[in-house]
DNA sequence: GCCAACGTTGGC
DNA sequence: GCCAACGTTGGC
């Protein structure tokens, strides 16, 4: 039997990066994530072939609005090692990087986005981490019953996989 | 713009 | 190792 699958949600602020962005390019490096939990998560805990959710943060609303492949293994993230970007960080050594990246490729945007207001009142999805409050992390496994009940929640007529 | 809920840093 | 100060995330 084939190894199980694991769902994620992913968040990025769509005035950097969104969606939109993700469905024109196809397929891109998630980086510049700076948090540990996140990159344990993102280092071992992700399989290629993995599902996720897109999620816009700091958005008006916030929600669900896409889905994604992981389409890579665990990469150095480079932008740790350039000076001039914002995410730089000179602790991270390039014979031993601190940070990690994956890439991600566009599977489908939600014909309806799901509000995270829309998500903390559904008792289907009781103990959902996004819909804790004050929960910060920027990579969060989600549950696969979530995960199928979201996609149909956002409009998909069949379940990615 | 406010601020709660963290996570990180650095003095001791 | 403690913890105060500071920085960041992200909803509201």
């Amino acid at each position: 039997m084939a190894k199980k699958k694991h769902y994620w949600l992913m968040k990025s602020e769509p005035d950097a990066y969104s969606i939109d962005d993700l469905e024109r390019d196809g397929r891109e490096p998630w980086n510049g994530i700076r948090n540990y939990q996140a990159r344990n998560f993102l280092r071992d805990d992700m399989k290629e072939g993995d599902l996720a959710f897109f999620y816009h943060s700091n958005a008006k609303p916030p929600g669900i609005v896409g889905v994604m492949k992981i389409d890579s293994g665990p990469e150095p993230d480079r932008l740790a090692f350039d000076e001039n970007s914002a995410y730089f960080d000179p602790k991270s050594d390039p014979e031993d990087p601190r940070w990690i990246q994956r890439q991600v490729r566009f599977v489908a945007k939600l014909p309806e986005m799901v509000t995270l207001e829309e998500m903390k009142r559904d008792e289907n999805l009781e103990g959902m981490l996004v819909t804790r409050r004050g929960q910060r992390l920027s990579i969060q496994p989600v549950d696969a019953n979530h995960f199928r009940y979201l996609c149909k929640r956002g409009g998909l007529k069949t379940i990615p996989s």
